[in-house]
This record gives structure tokens, sequence and C-alpha cells, in this order.
DNA sequence: TATAATAATGACATTGATGTCACTTTAAAA
DNA sequence: TTTTAAAGTGACATCAATGTCATTATTATA
């Protein structure tokens, strides 16, 4: 009988192993990353680090998960502020002054989709994913609606997905550029006038 | 002396071997793609087919070689028409239409440089092809306003750098999803009615 | 302090793909 | 018809990564 160690320390294992493989995604990329990089980088053996995580797809969905997560309550917080739209730009204006070189594990997240898109098994959650990020961003316009704040020009649904289209490619973007060699900023700019435009922002 | 074959026979070898390259990358992606493929879809041994191109990435680089030039080629020829923006718009409307099963090599293209992102001898590579298709969208765009058919409310280079971006970002959403699904033909539309604004489009 | 459950080790078998090369075939020219 | 240079073959050595498992170490409990 008797475990030899608490559940605790087993949680915190798994959390610096994931911590670590992180790291080690945004460093490499995903197809470049090994499970012998999160041996070396972690305090463990090989043995060990595979009985916590059998392969390099189960730490990159974990780590997703994490990131799902954090994205749904910043959506939800933003919900919150008695002015969607300000809160919409002042995200926008952190995306902005962020250095180059932060949340490159967007880029990590769509190399794995780009590499995975024709096994069918896998179409399926990403299906989901992208249904559930479109879902989050219909319901804050649509809290803006209620609000009184949005009087939109298209359904919302058009306007979440070409939100998402937006984001994606200004996400490939800074993969090949930074931002200032992207004029960054500028496009931005245009993206927030015509997104201002589609929701039909009422001044108040 | 004397060579085996003609030199039309080479290029005819080559050429074949391009084309059942290009239908295995678009089938199984880059990633997925082993040099196996090739050698069981074209009539050649291993060594045939290594003699000609000695890796995959060459043989994916030639590909790319061709579908570049007739990208500069459209561009060319759009820059002809009578009214570009008419030629723009029917572009649009083309790719619209078009099957959900058509150029998948756009997917390729983004998994590749994806994967290759943070490897620095591929990166220059990767900066010289984006600068090469945003300089002939301002050629293209600035051909519009000697026209007089333009007046923009933005620099060239900015709304060109959007074009770009929004292109991909639609490019990794028809990987999720179908067209329908996409919502891409509102999308399309959406972006086209930004676009016409930002070229400032005058209507003759 | 003994013991037993489980955490951790790391050598190893396995896999799957790559690129090469000694050899064979082919066909144009001598 | 020979010769010979080049085209084509496919077995093979090599490599890099994976996941496993017999063994060892550790520690909470009895």
């Amino acid at each position: 009988m008797s475990p030899k160690v608490t559940k605790s320390y087993k949680e915190e294992r798994k959390r610096s192993i994931l911590e670590a493989a992180k790291k080690i995604f945004i460093k490499k990329g995903y197809e470049a990353f090994v499970m012998q990089d999160v041996i070396d980088a972690v305090d463990l053996s090989r043995g060990g680090v595979y009985s916590y995580f059998s392969n390099k797809e189960e730490l990159f969905l974990s780590i997703l998960e994490d990131s799902n997560s954090t994205y749904s309550k910043e959506i939800e917080d933003m919900a919150k502020h008695p002015s969607i739209w300000n809160s919409l730009v002042k995200d926008f204006e952190e995306y902005k002054s962020a250095s180059d070189t932060e949340d490159l594990f967007g880029a990590v997240q769509i190399e794995y989709f780009l590499i995975n898109r024709l096994l069918p098994e896998k179409k399926i959650y990403m299906k989901e994913r992208y249904k559930f990020a479109i879902e989050h961003l219909i319901k804050l316009f649509d809290e803006g609606v209620t609000n009184g704040e949005f009087n939109p020009k298209y359904p919302l649904e058009t306007i979440a997905r070409y939100f998402i289209t937006f984001n994606d490619g200004i996400n490939i973007a800074t993969i090949f550029l930074n931002k200032k060699d992207l004029n960054f900023n500028a496009q931005i700019d245009i993206f927030l006038s015509h997104l201002e435009n589609m929701l039909g922002v009422v001044k108040q």
C-alpha cells in the first residue's frame, strides 16, 4: 500500500513538463519538436517523461486545452465590461504594443492544424475548436447588441468569421516578418475601422 | 560518347515527376509526403527519381517556382485590362465559384513556410517571396491609380499587405471548413467592399 | 526498521525514411 | 556490330526518433 508521492507532487511534475514543452514548441515549432528536448529540459529520464505523457501530441493537446480556457476567460471578461467596443480596442492596442516574440504559440497551433488537416480523425476536433471560437465571439458581439452598443450591418456570425480570418492572416504574416516591416499597426487600425463599421458601433 | 537520350526526353521525365509530386503534396500535405510516394507514382526506381531531384524540398521548391511565375503572369494580365477593379472582382468571383478542392497547393505552401519558419536560412527566402507578392500587388494597384480608376485612402503598400493578410486568413479557413460552412462568399463580398473603399474606386 | 507500492531509469528493439552506390541496361555514335 | 557514356536499378547502410520494459531507487506506512 501507500503511494510513493502526493497527488500535488505529481501534478507539479506534470505542470513542469508542460511548461518546458510549451517553451520548446514555441522555440522549435511543432514539427521540429522531439521528445528528447523535453527529457533534456526536465529533470527526468525518458521513461519518466513517458509515464506522464505518452507522446508529443498528448503534450501539445494538453497545452492547447490550457490556452483554450484562457481564451474563453478573456472573452467572458470582455463581455462583462461596460463598453465591449472599448475593451476590444484595448485588446488590439495591447496586441500592437506586445513585443514581436510574444504569443508565438498561435503559430504552433496553426502549424499543428495544417500538418493534420488531411487526417479525418483530427479534422473533427479542428472543426469543433473553430466552432468554439466563433461561438464565443458571437456571444460577445451579441452582448454588445443587447447593450445597445452595436447595431450590426451583417449577421454576427459572418462578422465573427471575418474576425477570425483576419486574425489567422495576421498571425501568419507575423511569422514571416516582424511587426515593423509588416506595417502591423496600420493593418490593425484598418481592421478596427472595418470592424467598427460592420458592428455599427453606436457612439455614446 | 553520345548521351543516351535527348534533352527533351529528360525534360519530359522531370515534368512528369513534378506533376506526380504536386498531386501527392496536395493529397497528403508537405509533412506527410515521402519520396517513396513519388517513386510509386512514377515509372522509375528510387535511384532514378533521386537522379532528377535529390530530396523532397528540391521537388517542392521546383513546383513553387512554377506556381510563382503563374501568379506573376496573372497579375500582369490583370494590369493590362481596361478596368483593373473589374478584373479584380472577376477574379474573386471565380474564387467563389471554384470547387472546394481546387488550388489546395496554397495550403501546402503555408504548411511549408510554417514548418520552416524558425530556420534562419529559409527565413530569407520566405521574406523575399512575401516581398515579391507585395510588390506585384502594389504595381497592379498603382496601374489603377495612373488609370484614374483608384483614389486610394491608404498607402498602396498598406493596402497590399492587408490584401495578403486576408488572403492567407481565408486560405487557412478553407482548410478547416468547406466554403459553405465558412460563409465563404459573404466573407469575400465584405472584403471586396472594404477593398473598394480602401482603393477609393472611382465609379465610371 | 522492514516492506511494498510506485516512481524513475536508461538500454534497447523497432520503425520508417533517407540517400548512395556497385551494378545492369540502353541506345546513339563510331 | 561494337563501343561507351549515360540512364536506370534496388539492395543496403545509415540515421534519428519512438515507445517499452526489466531493473533500480524511493518513501509512506505498518
